[in-house]
DNA sequence: GTTGTTTGTATACATACAATGTACAAATGT
DNA sequence: ACATTTGTACATTGTATGTATACAAACAAC
C-alpha cells in the first residue's frame, strides 16, 4: 500500500500545513500521479514522515474528501476515488486570472527575471497540452 | 494624492485581508501601475474604503514598506520608492514551479478547463514579454 | 511659538485558527 | 472474545488576525 510520492512542506511557511499537503496531494491527483483506487498512507504514517501530527493529516484527508478526491474510512484508511470534474463557479477564471498574476508579481518582487518566468510558463502549458 | 486603483478584497476568503491588501498592491508596483513617487491612500481612507480596520491597512503597508516598496512616514504618508530588483534566493525558481502546479491543480479541480488555462497561461505570457 | 489637524505607530484586547494530546469508535483478523 | 489498526471527536494551547484606543510626529494657521 502508500506508494508515497514525496510531499514537501515547510514548517515556517505562513500557509498552515495541512493546507500544503491538501495542496501537494490535489496536485498529483490532479495530474493522475495518483489514480483512484489507490490507498494512500495512513494519517499516522504520513503524519510520520512529515514530522507533523496525524490530526494534522486527518485534516488535510478530510478536506480532499469533502472535494471528493478521497474516501475515508476507518481500519481501511484514504482511498482515491473516480471524480468527474465539476462546473466551475462563475468567477473562477477571474479569480485564476487574478491569482496567476499575484504569484507572477510575487515572484518578479522576490527578483526572479521575466525569462526565467515566461520560460516556466511555457513549460508548464506545454505540458498542460501534452 | 492617492489616485486609488480599485483593490478588490474578499472578507470571507481563507487568505488574510492583510495579505490580499499586499498581493494586490504589489501587483501593481510590479507591473508598474504605481511609479515611483506615487502617494497611496492614507492607511484610513484605504480601510475605509474597503471596509476593514485602518490597522489592517498599516500592517499591509508596512509589510510592503519591508519588502521595500514603500517608504512611510507620519503625516506625509505611504509614497512609493525606487527599488531595484534583488537577488532571487536560489529555491525560487522551484518554489515557483510548484506553486504554479498547485494553482493550476486547484482550478482544475475546480472544473476549469485545459483549454481556457491554457488560453490564460499564454496571454498573461505575452503581456509579460511586452 | 502655540494650537489643531493629519498622518503613521504602539499596545492591549477579543476572537478565530492551527497544531497537538488524548480518548474513543469502528472494522478486521486471530 | 480480544487485540490491533485504522479514522474521529474533543479539549487544550499557542499564534495569527482584526479591532479599539491612545500616542507621537510633522506640518499649517494664526
Amino acid at each position: 500500500m502508500s506508494a508515497p510520492p514525496k510531499l514537501v512542506i515547510d514548517p515556517h511557511s505562513n500557509v498552515p500545513v495541512y493546507r500544503q499537503v491538501v495542496d501537494n496531494l490535489r496536485s498529483l491527483l490532479v495530474e493522475g500521479a495518483l489514480q483512484p483506487g489507490t490507498t494512500l498512507p495512513t494519517v499516522r504514517e504520513l503524519g510520520l514522515e512529515l514530522g507533523v501530527h496525524f490530526n494534522t493529516i486527518a485534516e488535510a484527508y478530510r478536506l480532499l474528501a469533502s472535494e471528493g478526491w478521497l474516501d475515508l474510512k476507518r481500519r481501511r484508511g484514504a482511498v482515491v476515488t473516480e471524480r468527474s470534474a465539476p462546473q466551475p463557479p462563475p468567477d473562477a477564471l477571474a479569480n485564476f486570472r487574478r491569482n496567476l498574476r499575484q504569484l507572477i508579481a510575487q515572484v518578479r518582487a522576490e527578483g526572479l527575471s521575466v525569462g526565467s518566468i515566461a520560460h516556466e510558463l511555457d513549460r508548464l502549458n506545454r505540458e498542460l497540452s501534452a
